[in-house]
DNA sequence: TTGCGCTTGCTAATTAATTAGCATCATGCT
DNA sequence: AGCATGATGCTAATTAATTAGCAAGCGCAA
């Protein structure tokens, strides 16, 4: 296994269904299928997913009669690399410009309460941070 | 050109390369070369950079002898759909989800002073917002 | 039990992506 | 002027990705 999981060597289905699996946490080839862009065969769905989890990208457990598919790697630790490439990409790796720009480039602005509950956030870590 | 330009079209080298041009907002051909991860010759990025560009999502200038490329889409822009995809991805479409997991994720956690800043920023937010 | 519906595994073919070689042209130095 | 350097465009070949067909198994309903 000199295999390692990195986004940058995905091929474009193969983004596609782990963007969806990261999204749904878990899914059926078939919930799968019906998430992609340009959808291919059912059959074709279940051999990317024999491919992705033969690379180490993917597992499954079976429930009932069928596979339901999951990362390998979990969402927590993938949202973070996820993020950080982003920021290193779009702004220079500065993480304050990263949250500026989430803030006013929602398209539905943020309310006042989410903007309190972010300052409540920010707060608590300056009081631990230092 | 019925062809949208969006990311999740993108094959394995096509990403990358736009990768690195975002990040550096426009780069020679031997530039980006040297950016990509295994990386292949020069001939096969000058290839790619004539497919991307006939693609609709590179440009170039002449800057003397050698070719300047950029991406179509501008940087300000692509970063936002970036953000929306990640977002949606990852964090269930909270916005504040993001920002919490980019304060706290930060390898270099965030220092006082950007944190005031943020503080600062969000203030701002919800003064002009309503 | 028997058959229908839905699943999987395997395989093979097509299409797309990736790769590099080669001829050519411009630039600038000697 | 002539030549070396380094760029481009084009082309062709290989490798990877994507696709779908088909046989077979399991479980549930009639």
């Amino acid at each position: 296994m000199t295999q390692r999981p990195s986004a940058h060597t995905l091929s474009r289905r193969e983004r596609q269904i782990m963007d969806v699996l990261h999204r749904r946490e878990r899914a059926t080839a078939a919930e799968i299928q019906a998430e992609l862009p340009e959808a291919p065969s059912y059959s074709t769905v279940r051999a990317l997913m024999r491919i992705l989890e033969q690379k180490g990208h993917v597992r499954h457990h079976e429930d009932g009669p069928r596979y339901v598919f999951e990362p390998v790697v979990p969402r927590a630790a993938e949202r973070k690399s996820a993020l950080k490439h982003l920021v290193r990409t779009f702004f220079d790796g500065s993480i304050t410009d990263a949250v500026q720009a989430l803030i006013d480039t929602s398209d539905s602005k943020l309310s006042k309460a989410e903007l309190d509950e972010l300052a409540r956030r920010i707060a608590a870590a300056r009081k631990e941070g230092r």
